[in-house]
DNA sequence: TTGACGAATAAGAATAATTATCGTTTACTA
DNA sequence: TAGTAAACGATAATTATTCTTATTCGTCAA
């Protein structure tokens, strides 16, 4: 099986010094398998994923990582409604919407939205660098099965 | 020691009936405790608390009951970036700014952010209920203990 | 009022999720 | 290519959450 190993080795190589990380094996499948998982993976199911490439991956190397590319903005942690740690690719602009029912989560994006006005001069000195909406109500699915 | 039985007893009691629970000391405690801490306390800081005051409780007992509380809108839960739960006493409107360093959570005002525009007719016959916005970067005593 | 019944509760046990530790291996720099 | 710091993997420890069960609470009929 022919591949060539600079493919979409370079970019990643890149993302790393970009967000000064060193560049493992690891690391690099643990992003990639990433981004074949849109939704809100938790750890564990990204580890299974990883697991089929690196078998001999370990569950703490997963958790090591996710916190280290969301500290490094690689990623960004979901806020959850969840059980457990929730992250997604830190790529295009969405919010959440979250089902207070079976607690589903669904991006919507910032257009569907509207969008907040300018985030200056915060109280306290505060200085923003982006913001996260939670829409929280009762989706499609759980108001059909819900009377009242 | 001397105490009126009565004295913010009353107010509890009608508080539960509201929300269809029944009035139980431990919940009683619970929430008294909750109403002096005004932050965004973890269970397990709720926990320690309560726990001068009935020294029996248990950890679960705190995290079902604010589960509970939870459910029945007496509290609501703070959108985490937290690695625990988080909740709050339900009551004014406002918003969340976290800090990505140090992880502290502080209130913000709705007027100081601005509002969203409607929010009718959402993607996917979602119903929304209400909206939580967390701001997200740097609080003012990170900025100064962090260089560059 | 009192006692039996059913529902709701609290505690502790059990489970799940996450983090810390530590010996070994790997990646970057000179 | 050797030196050094960082990362890895295994597993233990800790933390968070759910489940189970004995007990308690409130109600209603006698």
């Amino acid at each position: 099986m022919e591949h060539s190993p600079t493919v979409g080795t370079r970019p990643f190589r890149e993302l790393c010094a970009d967000h000064g990380l060193t560049a493992t094996h690891q690391r690099q499948v643990l992003y990639e398998v990433m981004q074949t998982m849109p939704g809100h993976p938790s750890p564990e199911e990204v580890y299974a994923r990883v697991k089929k490439r690196i078998p001999a991956i370990s569950l703490a190397t997963v958790y090591k990582n996710i916190h280290l590319f969301v500290e490094r903005g690689v990623l960004k942690e979901v806020s959850m409604h969840h059980g457990s740690l929730r992250v997604e690719l830190n790529n295009h602009l969405h919010h959440h919407m979250v089902c207070s029912h079976c607690k589903a989560i669904t991006d919507i994006e910032e257009k569907d939205l509207g969008v907040l006005p300018a985030l200056q001069r915060l109280p306290g000195g505060f200085q923003a660098e982006r913001y996260a909406i939670d829409v929280i109500g009762i989706c499609a699915a759980c108001q059909k099965t819900k009377r009242s």
